[in-house]
RNA sequence: GCCCGGGUGGUGUAGUGGCCUAUCAUGCGGCCCUGUCGAGGCCGCGACUUGGGUUCAAAUCCCGACCUGGGCGCCA
């Protein structure tokens, strides 16, 4: 909001960070969206009726100025601006429900509440630029490799995958839901020949957690790439993170400074473990699925992103490529890890009709209720792979923050539908 | 769904039966102050989630409700 008017005259409008008065000099903090300037009012150099006026200021209040900067070693940043003139666009009510200067730190459940006002510290509003530069350079990333971007239906019939649990909702005289991830669908755009395609887009879970990872609304980057398999979107799936690592080390480095954050970017490649070694290092039997206590234990191993590989083919969805490896039934599939949390997950796609069918059935789910997606298949299916990566966890991950709901402006969940 | 914590001024806290007309910080109001940048000094304002119970006496102990933090389960 800085526009210089010529080489002196500037116009700023912004919120009342900080007052400090001491009487004969007046400093008023003005915070932009991406700054905070000083303006001095003293009695020396500045109107009395300007004077008058700024004593009517409240600390977050909206005002416009019109002065001259003026460098000067003792303001912050060595320059200040000595107003000519002072509109006040909007009083701030007082007491404010929580402190945008950090002097008393509020909880996150007081400041999701005031979410409009938690944003305008300059600290949350780091983490929200950086996400909108992460949305970039994913979309950026994607291009370049000849993606096209997709959106698909988040009101649809079905559960896609079974296991969560989904949000029902009631559309005209039927029953739906809100899509817990567009696996079919992008699945089915093979199908069409798109060859590859991403959707950046929300996702639903009506699970009853209540955790510092969970959220009923999440944002989920999703990709499918026909001709590929499981390798191949490992690859592609490194090099994306990567991409944003170093995209935002270069492009957002004062956000990064301001939230107190030195980015270090992953090397490729990430390391590997098969499932089979998984289990070796947390003592787990053969089936049996990691819980957190083991996700703990394996990240503090391994210490950074990893990869674990060719999960048993049972604790993957229906649509997952089967692997018969050393006599077991294995997949072609893949979590990506972080040492805190699961990011994304994904595999070679089935795309032999019966195959698919068989493996529905399989899962005692009911065929009928598939067939928009299985006739996709029916017409000839290129071989294609995907995966899906949690939006929020990588912004919660990436910049070391406690709770996903912080990497989220309006989180939901369990409880909190509001603001 | 299970387990363990917590609800004190606007915000963040201290306080484990009487010393509480409740601590401290921040904030807000007033006064002083021309270089603040966590401004400072003085004065003032403002709170025990809720319903029962125990007790001479409850912020404090017990039970319920509501809200809430963490862990587990489940999940991305």
């Amino acid at each position: 909001m800085m526009n210089s008017k010529n080489t002196d005259m500037v116009e700023i409008a912004g919120w009342v960070h900080e007052i400090r008065d001491l009487g004969g000099i007046r400093f008023l903090l003005v915070r932009t969206r991406d700054d905070i300037v000083q303006i001095t009012f003293s009695k020396r150099k500045v109107s009395s009726e300007l004077i008058d006026k700024v004593k009517t200021i409240s600390r977050e209040s909206v005002i416009r100025v019109k002065g001259i900067i003026s460098k000067d070693e003792r303001a912050p940043n060595g320059f200040e601006v000595i107003p000519n003139s002072l509109d006040i666009l909007a009083i701030a009510k007082s007491p404010l429900p929580l402190d945008p200067t950090d002097k008393v730190v509020a909880e996150l459940e007081t400041r999701l509440d005031q979410r409009f006002l938690d944003m305008r510290r300059p600290k949350i509003k780091s983490i929200f630029m950086i996400r909108s530069l992460v949305v970039r350079a994913i979309r950026d990333f994607f291009y370049k490799k000849d993606f096209v971007e997709v959106n698909t239906p988040k009101i649809v019939s079905i559960a896609t995958e079974g296991g969560a649990a989904l949000f029902p909702i009631s559309y005209f005289d039927k029953e739906a839901f809100l899509n817990q991830s567009p696996q079919l669908y992008k699945q089915i755009l093979m199908s069409s020949g798109f060859e590859r395609v991403f959707e950046i887009g929300p996702i639903f879970r009506a699970e009853e957690y209540s955790t510092r990872k969970h959220l009923n609304e999440a944002t989920s980057i999703d990709i499918e790439m026909s001709y590929a398999d499981d390798n191949d979107v490992i690859r592609l799936l490194e090099e994306l993170i990567i991409y944003i690592y170093r995209y935002i080390n270069t492009n957002a480095d004062r956000y990064l400074k301001t939230i107190g954050i030195d980015l270090k970017i992953p090397t490729r490649p990430f390391k590997q473990v098969s499932y089979d070694e998984a289990i070796e290092i947390v003592n787990l039997e053969w089936g049996d699925d990691f819980g957190s206590l083991e996700e703990k234990k394996l990240g503090s191993v391994i210490g950074e992103h990893y990869f674990i590989r060719e999960w048993p083919l049972k604790s993957k969805p229906y649509y997952t490529m089967p692997l018969e490896k050393d006599r077991k039934i294995l997949s072609k599939s893949f979590d990506l890890m972080h040492p805190r949390v699961e990011l994304a997950s994904g595999s070679q796609r089935i795309n032999d009709y019966e195959l698919l069918k068989k493996q529905i059935e399989m899962r005692g789910l009911n065929l009928d209720n598939f067939s928009f997606y299985l006739d996709a298949f029916k017409y000839g299916m290129p071989p294609h792979a995907g995966w899906g990566l949690g939006l929020d966890r990588l912004i919660m991950t990436m910049l070391d923050l406690d709770n996903v709901r912080e990497a989220v402006m309006f989180p939901r969940d369990r409880r909190r539908l509001v603001p």
